[in-house]
DNA sequence: ACCCAAAAGGGGCATAATCGCGATATTTAC
DNA sequence: GTAAATATCGCGATTATGCCCCTTTTGGGT
């Protein structure tokens, strides 16, 4: 049976409703008389549909009401009213009812809308479930590509079987990854990316070492733990200038 | 100013409408008294709004004309209704109406119920709109994807004995399953993608945790977690970069 | 909704790796 | 030949990592 939560504040109409519903088959599981308990009676009952009145005058509004129904407790919500005037019209529609219900309301349009209402959604909530399966299903191949590092940075080949991966930063020689810390790999990185010319020792320091800087000795004893790692002789040394790779 | 399309046999009721509809400052743009000739009033004039008489005899009814409608000419409708009986509201609540009227109508009503219909079907224009592109942004990546042969290879050899099960999206050391949790599942895969390369600690973040982020630390104890689980020291670490597979 | 167990986060500290720098030997440029 | 530049090393400082523990968060089951 559907289990309809009813938030009115005259009791008259609210015991109308009440009767009607029951007529037709609802199970009215409570009935609020303003927005706080119903909020409470929504996590109480688990409603089906909620018939709102739209002019709540304590607390908070039925419009309120049905903001914090979309965001916290998604379920399908009529608005039931006397009268209208524009601006309270231009506030309901931004919350996007399920249904809309003028008083004094016919039984038959009641039964109706509360179909409709059900009806869209359930429809709805499929639609959205589609879509969060898209969401995630996109931000899976997102990490796989990030995964992947695809890049389409080339490979630069230089001394006699050394290769430099761009895109992974990471050096091999005769197909074997050379393990190198933080530091020798900026300065590797920069040694390839100006392959064929010499890196002097100011551009050193600004490429590998972040701001506090270093002098140029820590550049020659990165350069003599550098030569240590590598297999054979690449690293250069163009006197009074820098250094460079053989190409 | 608003355009709407009246859609109703009796010519009564059409009158009513169209003179009550103008009084509010809307534009009856044409009044069609069968479906037939509201699909061609619907193309010549390209109303904002239908509204539309679920009773329509001749031809086709309102509820196959709100059908045309929502394939081939997205606009928002409204019911007309003098009564209804359950077959035709199961009929018409597939159709997802943008609004339901029972008449006799009252021209207040007349009036929320379209604005309501006309600032839903905006806003589900906008979802929708959003949707295509969060759809177009998938296939994108996908085509990305497959351009790089990027889900080849469904197990993966490592250290010695390890296997990668990427379809899975399991680990096993000598044919014995390794129970993980969710995140050190997610670095296995994340390694195994790389392997022969070094993960480091900001790809790990990225692809490992969501949204939120983590820190260094994080990333150590979820290593040394794993770790723990792995009967060899198979995962390395470079230091000063991130960790990589033992091939 | 509640509870409980598993998983994850983060701090602290010991250990290990890296780095910087100075001292000294060696090479280079002229 | 000589001065400047560079290579080489060792040691202490600095930084990164490993490891453990305790707290918070998650997630499953009732």
């Amino acid at each position: 049976m559907i289990k309809v939560l009813v938030v009115e504040d005259d009791e008259v109409t609210a015991m109308n409703l009440k009767m009607s519903l029951e007529k037709q088959g609802y199970e009215v599981v409570s009935i609020a008389d303003n927005a706080v308990t119903a909020r409470n009676k929504i996590k109480i009952y688990n409603p089906d549909i909620a018939l709102i009145d739209i002019g709540l005058q304590k607390t908070m509004d039925g419009i309120e009401l049905a903001q914090f129904i979309r965001e916290k407790n998604p379920l399908p919500f009529i608005y039931l009213t006397a009268h209208s005037d524009n601006e309270m019209l231009s506030k309901a529609k931004k919350t996007e009812p399920y249904g809309y219900i003028v008083k004094p309301f016919d039984p038959v349009n009641l039964h109706t809308t509360i179909q409709m209402a059900l009806y869209r959604f359930k429809e709805e909530k499929k639609r959205n479930s589609n879509i969060n399966e898209l969401m995630s299903d996109r931000e899976e191949l997102e990490k796989l590509v990030y995964a992947k590092k695809l890049s389409d940075k080339p490979i630069v080949e230089f001394g006699n079987g050394y290769r430099h991966d761009t895109g992974l930063g990471e050096t091999f020689y005769e197909n074997q990854k050379i393990k190198l810390t933080k530091k020798e790999n900026a300065f590797i990185r920069l040694l390839v990316a100006q392959l064929g010319s010499v890196v002097d020792f100011e551009q050193a320091i600004n490429y590998v070492w972040d701001t506090k800087g270093a002098t140029d000795n820590s550049v020659r004893t990165l350069v003599w733990r550098l030569r240590n790692k590598l297999p054979t002789d690449v690293i250069k040394n163009a006197s009074g200038v820098g250094y460079y790779l053989e190409e």
